[in-house]
RNA sequence: GCCCGUGUAAUCCAACGGUAGAGAUAAGCGACUUAAAAUCGCUCCAGUGCGGGUUCGAAUCCCGCCACGGGCACCA
């Protein structure tokens, strides 16, 4: 019977691990070498603190904490920093809701999540912890704002803003429902235009774009998910003069080569000119027109079911080629903040202009049709005849007919040679448009990192002076979610002396959107404690770009592309090297468990009360359930807290089941079988370990091997160096944790049973090997062993165990005999065989004799070591 | 509608174009036990979503489908 010293009992042994790294220093951030190589920046994407430790985050942090000690243990130096994206509205909605201060709510959500975090045994370098909700972070997320500032590339312009009319707030997007009402007073939300700050990101949309192709350390769907985002589109500006007078409407479009195709010009509702083209008896149709649209959401207005909708103003323009009269329009699906807010309406070649057309009378002419390639003329094309009265928009590209003398052109063609026209005769130019949209970085909020400028009645906005920052948020500003900005009631803060003229002024009262805060918190962490400076050169230099971020795939776009943004800016104004934030990035799958719904009543029935599940019935009807795997989450009943899997488990349990069930990208289903697998794993290792123990070995320190090995311990050592060059690879570059792990297995079980019948140094290496390689999932379980078998120091301080390939080689291999592709039999031959000889002894073999039937084979395929194919 | 990803055993997952199974879960059998649990050993289970093609040889490469998941979607 085991004694109780004996028994694997994680709850003991892992806080005591902790605090004996805590001491020994082992997770602080080493200085960095000169030889940027030699350093290795291991980043998870920082929380937001909202009190609970989740799934989702273990398996983000463990992933990183184990590429983190690995390359520890490949004697990299690690940066592997924690912080919290600590701005954002659950704060102020706790505030409004229950009156508790949001910086108090935050720092104790922070403090109860560090704990929980701490109990995973991440190697974590706290001493570097940020939070961008203190003044000493957000002091140069203002700084930065400035840099923006002084490079031109942060803005005022009129925006449209969601305004709640009861609350006399601004809302977020998301707090307004589908149907465009306020999630907290229910009233229908209006659209209000306010001042609001921006940011040029689309001045760097070309290389944001380009650079894509640099990053082949990410997902392809990463990159083009970002590439659809910013969505580059080349064509033209054409510019349709008055009708009379001077001045033009000036459209981007994509098809040059369908203007003669143009039937009517269609103006967003808020373009500047719509007032101009207004006669008088239009007046009041395009009035009520407007103001309906200023109802309808923008998500609504985009939604590409909804008909088409608009009015003619009564006035008219030039065609730039025909010099007809062309009629103006607005239509609701004319976006005002894309192109020039203008579009050109050819209905026969956009299916939207089509049924813009159908609905409101329109002509529609045909100007292009699909290219005939005649047979045996293959560079000559005729056109077909033009359909008189089309169904559907023809939209691709083709011949043109109608179009006066660029008839008979074609495609690429046909739109150069239209350009080249419209740039001879002044009336347009070639362009590119981005999908993209400046930053808008305004948020009527309080908690959020306040925009360091001040108004000045006879100065305008001027910048706070760099010494003056951070500027603070007000302590007890009224949070009761009504009457628009929070700071904008807060008067003793708001109003100053103007930095440039001293007369008095007022600060700016919105704040920013906490992207902002989370755009440049990686650089912050390698100079993490610099009262100075956001950061030093020298040390963004010698950790960037980070070498691993590791996250959720819901960042693909926003996070990340901000992220680039301002690394982009930051490069271009020598604040730092690289070009690009993130060298490699995993996006991790969803961590999801089974639920249980009632198909009839769609209700979610909690596991728990499900009796069976194998034949999982409602405990209250009787009827039986539909069975998912979906996200953990409260309302679904199928979240497991990670705090309690410690409790039982151990956190070497959790973090192994993790990076075991499932390979990082997919999405992991959690099963407690399996978690209890895991447990029984490391419970194996233990008395292997113990039985080594017993035995005498002992990894004090490594004994020589002997002269001659015998073929048990050959044997012994191809398994664990084979171990050895698995595990390796499987983490090198893209990482297969669960392939890794089921290495280990392999390893212990070559191990089992064994380690008493080779010599002394062989099992030894075998353990020392095994626990070393294990380190990295299963730190505290790993350094215990070590240090009860008499290793020195801990196991996280020793180097990543060397490949001896001579261990790898065998004797004699064993070479499949195919014939005809399909496998008949085996041959085990001495490894050196080459591949004359193994053709020879395939022709000998039974199976020749058996499957040819004396006649020679018409073929032989030889890959030495591997196999022989006879194709008769 | 467009783009991306994934389909392999009851389940989760592996397999540089070369023996379809590494590892695990579940199930079954056996050993140990007074018994159970734990432990140890053994066993069962798929021809790789479907249809073509390339190849000596295809889960893997190509073409066309199907299913599921995700992203984008009036962007002119």
């Amino acid at each position: 019977m085991a004694s109780p010293e004996t028994r694997y009992s994680p709850n003991d042994l892992e806080p005591r691990w902790q605090q004996r790294w805590l001491e020994l220093g082992l997770d602080r951030t080493p200085a960095p070498s000169a030889e940027r190589s030699e350093n290795f920046y291991a980043l998870s994407m920082f929380p937001y603190p909202s009190g609970n430790l989740h799934m989702g985050h273990v398996r983000n942090y463990v992933i990183t904490d184990v590429i983190a000690r690995v390359q520890r243990l490949k004697g990299k130096r690690v940066l592997h920093p924690m912080g919290w994206d600590a701005f954002g509205l659950p704060a102020e909605n706790a505030a409004i809701e229950r009156g508790v201060d949001p910086a108090d709510w935050t720092e104790q959500n922070i403090a109860q999540m560090r704990e929980q975090l701490k109990r995973l045994g991440l190697s974590i370098d706290w001493e570097r912890e940020l939070s961008t909700c203190r003044p000493d972070y957000y002091r140069w997320t203002q700084w930065l704002f400035l840099q923006f500032l002084e490079a031109g590339l942060a803005y005022r312009k009129e925006a449209s803003v969601n305004w709640d009319p009861i609350d006399q707030t601004v809302l977020a997007n998301e707090q307004v429902d589908s149907e465009g009402r306020s999630w907290r007073s229910g009233a229908l939300v209006e659209k209000r235009k306010l001042r609001q700050w921006f940011l040029r990101i689309t001045a760097v949309a070309d290389e944001l774009l380009d650079d894509l192709k640099q990053l082949q350390g990410w997902p392809e769907r990463v990159r083009t998910m970002q590439a659809n985002w910013i969505g580059r589109s080349t064509g033209a500006t054409l510019r349709f003069p008055l009708a009379q007078g001077d001045g033009a409407i000036e459209v981007f479009t994509t098809r040059p080569d369908t203007i003669f195709g143009v039937s009517y010009v269609v103006l967003a509702p808020e373009h500047p000119l719509v007032e101009q083209f207004t006669t008088a008896a239009q007046q009041t149709a395009v009035a009520a027109f407007k103001a309906e649209v200023a109802t309808v959401s923008d998500q609504d207005r985009v939604a590409e079911d909804r008909p088409k909708r608009g009015v003619a103003l009564g006035g008219s323009v030039r065609h730039p080629f025909s010099d007809r009269d062309v009629p103006v329009w607005i239509a609701d699906y004319v976006l005002p903040d894309y192109g020039t807010g203008a579009v050109m309406g050819v209905p026969a070649h956009d299916q939207r202009d089509f049924s813009f057309a159908r609905s409101y009378g329109l002509p529609i002419t045909t100007v292009v049709v699909p290219a005939v390639v005649v047979p045996g003329h293959q560079a000559e094309s005729q056109p077909a005849q033009p359909p008189a009265a089309p169904e559907q928009a023809f939209t691709e590209l083709g011949t043109l007919v109608n179009s006066g003398e660029f008839d008979g052109l074609t495609g690429e063609t046909a739109k150069q040679a239209i350009i080249t026209a419209a740039v001879a005769a002044g009336v347009g130019a070639a362009k590119v448009n981005f999908r993209l949209r400046d930053w808008l970085i305004s948020r009527q909020r309080y908690w959020g990192c306040p925009i360091p400028v001040i108004h000045c009645d006879s100065c305008g906005p001027v910048p706070v002076p760099e010494e003056q920052l951070p500027v603070e948020l007000p302590r007890d500003v009224d949070l009761s979610g009504v009457g628009g900005s929070p700071l904008a009631k807060a008067e003793a803060w708001k109003h100053v002396a103007c930095p440039s003229c001293g007369q008095p002024a007022q600060r700016e009262t919105d704040t920013m959107d906490t992207f902002m805060c989370s755009s440049w918190y990686y650089l912050r962490y390698t100079d993490a404690n610099n009262q100075g400076q956001a950061f030093s050169r020298a040390a963004v230099d010698a950790w960037m770009p980070v070498d691993q971020y590791v996250g959720g795939v819901e960042h693909a776009i926003l996070h990340l592309l901000y992220s680039r943004f301002f690394t982009k800016v930051l490069a271009q104004r020598g604040l730092v090297a690289s070009n690009e934030p993130f060298k490699q990035l995993l996006t991790q799958g969803m961590v999801q468990a089974v639920t249980y719904r009632n198909p009839s009543s769609r209700r979610y029935i909690a596991p728990a009360v499900v009796a069976d599940p194998s034949n999982p019935q409602d405990p209250d009807s009787g009827e039986a359930l539909e069975v998912f795997f979906e996200k953990m989450s409260k309302s679904k009943y199928n979240g497991v807290d990670p705090g309690a899997v410690i409790d039982r488990y151990g956190a070497d349990t959790a973090r192994m089941f993790i990076l075991f069930k499932a390979p990082p990208e997919k999405d992991l289903e959690w099963d407690d079988a399996d978690v209890e697998g895991q447990f029984r794993f490391l419970q194996r290792i233990w008395r292997l370990c113990e039985g080594a123990k017993q035995a005498g070995l002992s990894l004090a320190q490594p004994s020589p091997l002997p002269e001659q090995l015998n073929p048990a311990d050959q044997e012994l050592r191809r398994a664990v160096h084979r171990a050895i060059e698995a595990i390796s690879e499987d983490l090198d570059g893209d990482v297969q944790f669960n392939t890794a792990i089921s290495e280990l297995m392999k390893l212990s079980n070559a191990m089992g049973g064994n380690l008493e019948a080779v010599a002394v140094p062989v099992a030894e290496e075998a353990l020392a090997s095994l626990l070393v390689l294990l380190a990295p999932f299963a730190p505290h379980l790993a350094d215990e062993l070590w240090e009860q078998l008499g290793g020195k120091g801990s196991i996280h301080q020793q180097r990543w165990p060397l490949l001896d390939a001579a261990a790898l080689v065998r004797d004699t291999v064993t070479v499949v005999l195919q014939v005809k592709g399909k496998m008949r039999g085996q041959l085990e031959v001495p490894a050196s065989t080459d591949a004359a000889e193994l053709e020879r002894l395939a022709l000998a073999s039974d199976v020749a004799v058996k499957w040819l039937e004396g006649q020679p084979p018409r073929r032989v395929i030889v890959v030495p070591g591997k196999l022989v194919n006879l194709v008769p």
